[in-house]
DNA sequence: TTAATTTGGGAGTCTTTTGTCTTAAATAAA
DNA sequence: TTTATTTAAGACAAAAGACTCCCAAATTAA
């Protein structure tokens, strides 16, 4: 994994509620049990969510999250860095204190390479791109 | 960076002796100060590393350390992961529960791909091999 | 109106990682 | 032999991350 556990696990909810029908409300609890996430930590990590306006929250019986549009159309490494704060990827592999563009260590430019097509994979697609894709594939293997 | 701060400290350090003249012995403090490494913690990693057979120590005045065969032979990840336990990059950047070969989600294949890459590029060369290329480049750089 | 349910908010604990400090052991030079 | 120097070893402290618990606020249903 790239991030930490937090930034997972926002992920991991946010496809959650980005698979359900329309408008529904799926309750803190239902998630972490779906997707074995401890119960009381993802409660905090949706309660941030839904102040950084990715999720709807409803209090009371019959009350739960929904995913919200910003959401939907947000990248993965959007919400992670949200979450969790900047991805650190920027150091070269090797960690050499002078490796940088001009003085580049044996493995700096395969690595900025890399680095550049992680950014890619999980800037470039919306968040309801990757579930609905991910979705079908459930479907058809069923 | 993919590793931890004892990784990528345990790394420079070794990269830094393979640099050396032959035989030269190089005090903790010395690799410390010039990879601004905490002085007190490097000397903890290379205690462990001369354990390992990746350094071997001298005590007294005009001790020091200096680089094993074992580790100019060995790749960076040997070493990471002997410092740090296996480095953890098998789930997917999604972390989805469900998620695997059999069932990708669609960012896995390219992630596999991605990380396969990685694990090379930290594991195909060794140890010396990285150090002197990158003797080579800041010699012509000056 | 009351009780049950669900999120909000904050305090607090546990664990891991990172970093510091102190003393002992070994070695070399004075 | 004595002193200075350098690593070895282990205890300790600080910070960050992961996780728990409790009570308040809102909402719904009885």
């Amino acid at each position: 994994m790239i991030y930490t556990k937090t930034g997972e696990y926002a992920i991991r909810a946010v496809l959650y509620l980005a698979r359900q029908p329309k408008e529904a409300l799926v309750m803190s609890s239902e998630i972490a049990e779906s997707e074995e996430i401890p119960s009381h930590y993802l409660a905090k990590i949706l309660q941030r969510m839904a102040k950084y306006g990715y999720v709807d929250s409803f209090k009371g019986r019959g009350g739960g999250f929904k995913i919200t549009e910003l959401a939907q159309r947000s990248s993965i490494l959007e919400i992670v860095e949200r979450v969790e704060g900047p991805v650190i990827n920027l150091k070269c592999v090797t960690g050499l204190k002078e490796c940088s563009d001009e003085n580049p260590c044996p493995l700096h430019e395969e690595w900025a390479e890399l680095r550049n097509r992680i950014y890619n994979l999980i800037s470039s697609k919306s968040v309801q791109e990757v579930a609905d894709k991910y979705s079908d594939t459930l479907k058809k293997n069923r």
